[in-house]
DNA sequence: CCGGGCAATGTAAACGGTTTCATTGCAAAA
DNA sequence: TTTTGCAATGAAACCGTTTACATTGCCCGG
């Protein structure tokens, strides 16, 4: 591979010259740099830009870490946040962590030994290590989607806690009071915080809330399904499911049409996130929208700003959520 | 941040002997290692991975470009090659390429500039560039998904004919004869080979092909409900439909539910591919398995042999398929 | 007792660009 | 004509490791 010594002699200058004619081509003479680009192109020649980066201390790249990247929701994010990258010419690294704290921790290193400029992590744990240094976060890093907000460090989220108040609030406004809930991973802070959600919404309308009435489950169609069918075959007389995901709704939809009930006629079921599916399911699925590639577009520009220590204007975003009511819930009569 | 020098000096020992101690510790006296970790801890040093790369010429790091990241079936497989990419130390970049041209050369371009050992692609297109050098790749790549098998590069997909012949004949075999195909992207090769899978089938029990039946439709629920639409309102009489994603099957379902059919009484519907979600369609969806993560999984290792200047054993890989029988299709009587 | 060999360590070049600072040449101002 | 200033270019240092080669010191065999 040519490199800009060969270029330099080939045109007949100095390597500066043609590192200039890259970087900075105004700077030429218009036949200079004519030269240049000519030898570059016949001995086709292309800059390393693993050199550069090295000279400049600037990897241009970001690192993502996902709890699980098979997942639609953090697939989606990570579609935002890309969207965002390429368009400030930022590479992307990615990362698996399967919710492993090491695989977290070695993120955090792979800034330190300057593989990336920063980090975006969409997984729950703030790492503790990222608190240390006091007030300022010792590497760029923003928390997207499952996150407090009590870091140094920007974050990203909708307010789980109002989208699931304002979604138990339309149930019992049709008239439901017992509703159970199908709750995600019970020591996941957006659980706790859609249930929070839920229980002011019984709060407001003072009815009681039920503890036996909860039944926790992964973020999956089989979590619900199994969950479903636990609380189900447990209480015969609740009348609407208040569940975590769409997949989760999903699931339990599934178990209640296997159970011979049909929907929403015997029981009314809610969703959370809004994805794809929810639209085709059967019934179509009343759920809450959340943002994800909006999400990772938020998070992105906000690394983005960190990097270019550009003030990160708002440090704790909360987007929009919104109710979409569709087949599978119904009034009380 | 402290550098090699730094530690070396504290340590008093020569940056070498540093450097010594984090490649080859057995090199040195036990003495010295001891003294120059103590010192590397003392100042926290860690050694920049940036200008070891840069001295070493491999960035460790691949490049995987995908149509979309957003859709589950390339997650999968980026979940997969990501598992391989962990074990052997890889660093995964990803792009999306949303189908153009332009980035895909940029992605061949990043391992030139040394920005990446190698690149897995996922979509469609093999790069012209990548054949120019005759029968030898320029650069290390993969070929996933969809592709031809012409190009000089490993490649690693199912036997999308096979795939889908299996599919047909299982629905002839049902006694089905009418039958629509909901086809994905016109220009896909896939769309292309399991449309002729399904042909094949077609002649091997005599039945005659009608092209009219076939719709068009891009690889989403969306594109699957409006290409039923199409179909099933220009023709009555067909009693299955051969979706070529799931996706496209679940929208036909919906479709079809909205139409007051019922399934797979009045319609018999079939998916490909096995995502999540067809367990707990309705009714729930015979389809065949693809393999993503697997795919994933196997590319990942092509690439690791291919950057090891290992052999690669297999370079067209076929991984295997499976019908999976759920609810959705029936005999015809 | 001396020299060869080996283990442990040091020295300095190399990796391929960018960038600072110096130099050159020419045009405009004095 | 001389000076000044600026645009264009060049020379060389620099980024932080690794590594080939040199050096040191010690052990052991002759």
């Amino acid at each position: 591979m040519a490199q800009i010594r060969d270029v330099s002699k080939r045109a007949g200058v100095s390597p500066a010259t043609v590192s200039r004619a890259y970087s900075d081509p105004q700077k030429l003479s218009e036949a200079t740099l004519k030269k240049v680009l000519k030898a570059a192109e016949e001995l086709d020649y292309k800059p390393s830009s693993l050199a550069k980066v090295f000279r400049g201390k600037r990897t241009n790249s970001v690192l993502v870490m996902a709890p699980d990247l098979a997942n639609v929701l953090f697939a989606r994010v990570l579609s935002g946040i890309e969207r965002i990258a390429a368009e400030n010419n930022y590479f992307l690294l990615v990362s698996d962590t399967s919710d492993n704290t090491d695989i977290e921790r070695a993120g955090i290193e792979m800034v330190e030994t300057h593989r990336a400029d920063g980090v975006i992590q969409l997984g729950e744990r703030p790492l503790k290590r990222l608190h240390k240094a006091g007030d300022d976060c010792p590497v760029p890093f923003v928390h997207a989607i499952e996150t407090d907000e009590l870091g140094p460090y920007p974050t990203v989220k909708i307010d789980n806690v109002a989208a699931a108040e304002a979604m138990a609030t339309y149930l019992l406004a049709l008239g439901h009071r017992d509703i159970g809930v199908l709750a995600g991973l019970r020591d996941r802070r957006v659980t706790q915080q859609r249930l929070e959600g839920f229980q002011a919404a019984l709060r407001a309308f003072g009815a009681p809330f039920d503890p036996a009435r909860v039944e926790y489950a992964d973020y999956s169609m089989s979590g619900g399904a199994q969950a479903a069918l636990r609380l189900l075959s447990r209480d015969k007389n609740v009348t609407a499911l208040f569940c975590m995901s769409d997949e989760i709704a999903i699931g339990a939809m599934r178990t209640a049409l296997d159970q011979g009930m049909t929907l929403p006629g015997d029981l009314s079921v809610t969703g959370f996130d809004n994805i794809d599916m929810g639209q085709y399911s059967h019934p179509p699925l009343t759920t809450v929208m959340q943002p994800e590639e909006r999400i990772g577009e938020v998070a992105m520009t906000m690394m983005c700003n960190l990097l270019n220590d550009r003030a990160v204007v708002d440090k704790h975003q909360r987007l929009e959520t919104e109710l979409v009511i569709r087949k599978s819930t119904r009034r009380l009569v």
